[in-house]
DNA sequence: GTCAAGAAGATTGTTGACAATCTGACAATA
DNA sequence: TATTGTCAGATTGTCAACAATCTTCTTGAC
């Protein structure tokens, strides 16, 4: 499978803790590397990870790549069964809306409580250029995979408003959980330019501090994107068993 | 109790995986050991657990230990600093603040879930106990542990009812981490017969399938809790100042 | 008396080896 | 043919030792 593997080498370079708290310690580095082909699909939903094949490939012991593991599953990337090891994580179309339900309260609440901060004007600038940017971007049709970064640089920046840094954890969690699902929503040029209506009303009502429609916003915003989410795996599904079906066919 | 390994000594006896799922792992026990002391206090908010002191004291090497701790990091009851080890997470009032206003609009997605679940029927009778049960002792000024103990029961049986396990599985850990502080909302009778109120409007709620009136008292209710918990916070913090006032006071 | 530098001890991070368990294949039996 | 038993290989669970790092105490200078 051509497995690229993507930058594979050694992780020894980057030795970790050299007093600045910005380097990522060993069981760091292998969590980001093995998230990243998980969100990104280069590892499968339902593939089995082996911890001596992680270990080995990274040029480490077994140890940090089971504590990774630990994270990834934390995160709900990985599940782990006991004495089976971590298996990539698999969603069902129940699970998706499950967590686009929590995705769409805790959003909610974060908008709301960012409208409602007596202290938002400081990051107002940086909102409405972002919210520019998204504007522009959302004109050209061609422009997907940037409109759907735009979307993510946007998401990072109200992280950044937000003073429960919990509920940012948390929201972050489920956000990357869902990665794999959400871009799926954005897929086409009339579902862009519907979500840049919602984020130019949450802007406005996070301009004039309302924050009950901002929680109202941020809700219908979800839910927008977890239908449009399971429209399309709805699609992918059926598209999947067709062709099983052609293949058993073939079988026979 | 009448529990049983409440008793301090190796865990060594129960072998895991004898292929019954019902076991904890080595693990997993640890966990729940130095959990139940966190929780119950036994293990003081900002105390340092280490890890060869923990694995001595249970006869295990410090592998089991360390993922054990991760674990509870996981539910937020230990914080785990780089190249300091696990510390017994202390909250500020604003932590516990930020962690309500997360299970509010938490607890309200789950009681709405519930109440517009059209299977909901077959747990009603169970729930109508559970509230008949919970009427009775605020009644009784002297039940206070006892209230306590059958709104944590009348919550599992919710727990119970809810589809969404992601859902459960965030609202357990967050309601874990804020265990110690949640028994002081309900502390006083008066407190008590406000809290059976809310229990009975969302039991109605629940048999007629109005969804939005149960998530609308399940937030009311989260929200006098947090607002109980915290003015008993502050109450405690209080005291606890001049305590430290009059202490530096003697030295001088 | 206060502060800085350095050494000693304590603690976490990592490793490789061994033990326990699981999986899948093959053979024996009904 | 279908079911059960056994075995070998693979994989995770656990352990003890070593390395890297942090904390604390001592020492010395100002």
């Amino acid at each position: 499978m051509t497995d690229p593997n993507n930058t594979n080498s050694p992780l020894r370079p980057l030795r970790l803790a050299e007093q600045a708290p910005l380097t990522l310690s060993l069981v760091e580095q292998i969590a980001a590397r093995l998230s990243e082909r998980i969100v990104t699909g280069a590892y499968a939903p339902g593939q089995r990870i082996m911890e001596q094949a992680v270990a080995d490939e990274f040029q480490v012991s077994r140890g940090p790549v089971r504590e990774a593991l630990r994270l990834l599953e934390k995160d709900g990337l990985v599940t782990i069964l006991a004495r089976r090891g971590a298996l990539v994580t698999k969603l069902s179309i129940d699970e998706v809306r499950e967590i686009f339900d929590i995705r769409a309260m805790l959003n909610g609440l974060r908008d709301r409580a960012i409208a409602e901060d007596p202290d938002r004007a400081r990051h107002l600038p940086l909102l409405e250029k972002s919210v520019a940017d998204l504007t522009r971007l959302a004109r050209d049709a061609a422009q997907g995979d940037a409109y759907v970064e735009a979307v993510a640089s946007l998401n990072r920046l109200l992280g950044q408003m937000l003073s429960n840094r919990r509920l940012k954890s948390i929201l972050d969690s489920l956000a990357l959980q869902t990665l794999r699902y959400s871009q799926l929503g954005l897929s086409t040029p009339a579902r862009r330019r519907q979500s840049v209506q919602h984020w130019q009303k949450l802007l406005k009502a996070i301009r004039e501090g309302d924050g009950v429609a901002a929680e109202q916003i941020a809700r219908q915003r979800v839910n927008d994107s977890r239908d449009a989410a399971i429209a399309r795996l709805r699609e992918a599904e059926k598209k999947q068993e067709t062709q099983q079906e052609s293949l058993r066919r073939r079988a026979a």
